[in-house]
DNA sequence: AAAGATAGCGAGCGGTCACTTTCTAAGTTA
DNA sequence: TAACTTAGAAAGTGACCGCTCGCTATCTTT
């Protein structure tokens, strides 16, 4: 008689990880198709295959699982933007803003979008979210010193207009979903390249 | 014997104004201090001092009044800008640039971005989130073209301008209420000026 | 193989959600 | 003043919320 399932068998571990992986990559989803409001247990569960009792017992509470979450992004963008990195180049500076603005408006990015907002009136999200926050922006000055030839000093400068052109996109993404308009968007690029230019050039100078 | 309370004897327009007006009040309050998932009909109702049955006379649903309460804030936006309007001058740009970031900073504001974010994935509050986005811009346009003394096309080019800065503070705020980085804000402000001196530089000749 | 620990399920808990119903108070019209 | 309409309070309604608990299944240790 042939066995009727073949069984995997994986170690506690490798159980654990699964599904909460699962959990995470659900609530990710979740958080940006359907907002943190509607972001229930329910809705993670029922989108992980996983029932509810699985959740609580790898996660005290669901702001617990929307810190995990959120640590996944932070983990996510850095590796999208390093690996985007090798682009980066002086005389392709269009790229670079197309490049940023294409990452504000990822579903990941949507989800973190939703927790961030969610934190400024929830103390637990905020220490999270702070957290994340701060290692991304490190990495932002660091990888821009690397792959933009720049000295530490010149590069956090590079950063802060970098920063703040994401800033900009980012806030573009959450109006755009709901009401583009394209000729300001494409002039939106245009402008934030010229930007980007003129400080390189005069930090470089 | 005295009367034991005076009447106001108000007409019922007057009556329906005010509550409802409360009741905006009240939403607009909620969602600045504890957001959209938290604003509740309850919360909006305890705030306001009137009875759940109340609300739900001269609104529909919940949507309804926080649609009424983004119509309200749109309101206020243009008020405030057009009351600021007079101070706007092309040798005071950084005055400007402050102006834009302190509005991006107030509950209002914050509320009105809790109602954008929860748009996005709510096609109910999407096409009134809409309907205020696009009549800000259009009169952001009118005002600055008044104000700077440009002709409407350049008027128009300059707007773009400072829509990005507002969306950059926009975003900014947010992460602020996070984890604040003064040095950070600052470079920010010098830096949104001096682009906004070369924008009307260029254009202006 | 026995004993113990960990993972996962699903029914069920009290509480809150948006919303409804019923009834009284207040203003309007005749 | 009587008949009517509108405003508001208060007590529901079922649905869903985050979360707990008792239980079985799977893996680990002995």
């Amino acid at each position: 008689m042939p066995a009727p399932t073949p069984r995997p068998r994986r170690t506690q571990a490798e159980r654990r990880e699964a599904t909460t992986g699962k959990l995470v990559d659900a609530t990710i989803a979740c958080l940006a198709e359907r907002g943190y409001a509607n972001t229930s247990v329910a809705a993670i569960c029922g989108r992980a295959g996983v029932s509810q009792g699985a959740l609580f017992r790898h996660f005290a509470t669901r702001a617990d699982v929307i810190v995990a979450a959120a640590d996944e992004i932070t983990r996510r963008h850095l590796a999208q933007f390093t690996a985007a990195a090798p682009s980066l180049r002086a005389d392709a500076l269009e790229r670079i803003v197309v490049l940023v603005r294409a990452l504000t408006r990822t579903d990941t990015h949507a989800a973190w979008r939703e927790i961030m907002v969610a934190a400024r009136t929830d103390p637990d999200l905020r220490d999270a979210a702070a957290e994340g926050l701060q290692s991304f922006e490190r990495r932002l000055i660091d990888t821009a010193a690397q792959f933009l030839g720049l000295d530490p000093r010149t590069a956090e400068r590079v950063a802060v207009v970098l920063l703040s052109v994401m800033h900009m996109f980012d806030s573009e993404a959450v109006t755009v979903t709901v009401y583009a308009n394209e000729r300001l968007e494409r002039e939106r690029v245009r402008w934030a390249t010229q930007m980007l230019a003129r400080e390189l050039a005069v930090l470089v100078h």
